[in-house]
DNA sequence: TTTGTCTAATTGTATAGACAAATATACAAA
DNA sequence: TTTGTATATTTGTCTATACAATTAGACAAA
């Protein structure tokens, strides 16, 4: 018996539910005629406005289709007038850094599959990614990608929670969250601080400075890698040549940085940065103390922005695959949208030096 | 009488229209009960049945709320479970020029208001502008921000109708559109072009080069605020110093153009390149050639691209309020979405020299 | 070939009436 | 004060019935 008169449930209801339950098993596929409006209150035994409720609900829908004269079809879910999912993007700042890279990667497989792109701006604050998050639950976004905020992990956390309990799966971008249950994809950035750093040593390097912010765990990673490489080496890094800070970056803290460092000279001949921007400060400083670079010091980045070839000095920096970052993260969260739900994935992308011009070989005599 | 029997337009749509009608009249103000369908079956003289299914629909559509018990009551805009409108916004490339900027602005503007921003990127491409424009009115946006294509004004045009056809509010940011019946958010580029030309007049150069493209009108206004200037200032610029080109901007043919230009100098002394990139690619042929800048030329840019300035030398430029155009294409498409109907805005945004280094007086003596 | 007409099938619109379920409110009881 | 209970009101669900509108397909006419 399709229909239970003495269950609480209305019978229109019974009988959606019903119908639904047939479509999804393939007893009425796409393009199939369900049974006529008469057929259905023979069936079932109910008047034809009860059939008539189920069946418009299921309309509204866009789970069927009326046609005059002809019955009620099943629509395939390309017929469906049932939108595409939107996938939401959070990430600190559309102008900065490797932000726009990101996008872009994420926004291009997004449109091989006619999906979009909801852009939102943390600006690193836990608080702004929360009311995004409020936002694209609104719209109903069926996957998300984020950039966890410099916040604590544990408020990242709490906002990966907000998604999770209403099943919209989230890949987390280029920071890991630690205890954070869910995909990730990420580079390399342990192995990539390693890289560069190994790179200033095999020219002969060894008292070697380091710049960066302890703020994000990308950057930590990369101070790890900073360590590893020179351990390798037998060299003790002498502390006075750690430069941190754990603020967000800002041009003109770093700049008082990076001249407070290169006062030091020449006590040491070679400097890894955090990031590219880091570099470009730690490159006008010395330019403006009449440190020459490379010849004086030799400078390594780490992203590889697109800045027009016009610096004085093209520099030498590890490069991430942020672009296909963004395209990892979006087929990751596309694979959970369609259902997956297999093991989390983390997926590790390898960065590599890119050889310009701001690093040379340690003159031999001096050390 | 609300109802016309013999009409053959059904009478639960009649009903519903007229409903909509007091809503929007504000005869039932949002919070406002409606009368009970008892109530409206008295008034309309249909049965009960009939007006459920008018309200019914009314509530499908989110314009009216039931309460068991208390009635059914008009519903506030926002109250609407109809979420917060989506807004599009269509630019060439996420990663380049100022899209990043006017992107920002338009999204912090949306987050003001709780609205949420669909990122497309056009590559300047009519077809790929055509495909998100599906997307997007898939998504049911309330209104779109749109940085026409490189195309034909014709083919935006055609991408600008099937928005309008279904009602969608259009703005179109930085480039204007010949026939285009919609609101614009722009920059004055004759105004900016003509500024930065004088500029130059005005330290002695007269024989001045430009170099840009003119796929863009947004640049060809910009060689038209070039010609002006040199105009006003009685100088027939010579035409083998006007550099166009009409393909989009590439890095190789701009080195090109600017290494052929360059080898004509001394027969000038400044060049207006049509934005910083171009300029950058100038300073660094300039550079390569052994030509100095500003001793030798003179150079001026447009657009202020955030550049660490670590660069050779610090262009003097016209600087763009992109992010306020970000900022007010998005206000002016709010205002359409909450149904603004007025004559079509010309919003002009104007910028301002931002003198650095790369211009110096002419030597007297020289012309 | 094209055009018009008829027919039967199916959804669309509409009525009249009945009982169910939820709940604001008032009032009673603990 | 809090808690329970009754009541009236309104929407929610459902039946049974009737006729209208639309249209695929068959068939006829031009």
């Amino acid at each position: 018996m399709i229909i239970d008169k003495n269950s609480p449930v209305p019978q229109y209801f019974q009988l959606q539910t019903w119908l639904m339950e047939q479509i999804d098993q393939g007893v009425f596929k796409p393009g199939d005629r369900i049974p006529t409006e008469e057929e259905l209150s023979g069936i079932t035994g109910l008047a034809r406005a009860t059939i008539r409720q189920a069946v418009q609900n299921l309309v509204n829908m866009g789970h069927l289709e009326r046609k005059r004269r002809l019955g009620t079809f099943v629509l395939s879910r390309e017929q469906t007038r049932d939108q595409r999912p939107l996938i939401g993007i959070l990430i600190p700042d559309i102008r900065s850094g490797y932000a726009p890279e990101l996008a872009r990667g994420a926004q291009d497989e997004a449109a091989r599959s006619q999906y979009s792109l909801i852009l939102c701006n943390t600006d690193d604050l836990a608080i702004k990614a929360a009311h995004h998050a409020d936002r694209l639950i609104e719209h109903r976004v069926g996957g998300v990608i984020f950039v966890p905020t410099a916040a604590p992990d544990q408020q990242n956390i709490r906002i990966l929670e907000t998604f999770r309990q209403r099943g919209i799966p989230v890949v987390l971008a280029d920071r890991p969250l630690a205890d954070a249950e869910c995909d990730l994809v990420t580079t390399d950035n342990f192995e990539g601080g390693r890289t560069a750093v190994r790179h200033l040593v095999s020219l002969g390097h060894t008292r070697v400075a380091v710049i960066l912010s302890t703020l994000y765990s990308s950057e930590r990673a990369r101070l790890a890698g900073f360590h590893a490489a020179l351990a390798e080496a037998g060299v003790t890094p002498s502390p006075e040549l750690i430069v941190t800070t754990d603020d967000p970056f800002s041009e003109k803290k770093c700049e008082q940085q990076a001249r407070a460092l290169l006062k030091r000279y020449p006590g040491f001949s070679a400097v890894f940065a955090g990031h590219d921007r880091i570099a470009y400060q730690v490159m006008a400083a010395a330019d403006d103390m009449g440190i020459r670079i490379p010849a004086d010091i030799s400078l390594v980045g780490y992203d590889d922005l697109n800045i027009p070839h016009s610096v004085s000095v093209p520099l030498t920096t590890m490069h991430q695959p942020i672009y296909e970052m963004g395209v990892e993260s979006m087929k990751q969260v596309m694979r959970r949208v369609h259902g997956d739900t297999g093991e989390w994935v983390e997926r590790v992308l390898t960065s590599r030096l890119v050889e310009r011009s701001s690093v040379a070989e340690l003159r031999p005599g001096r050390r």
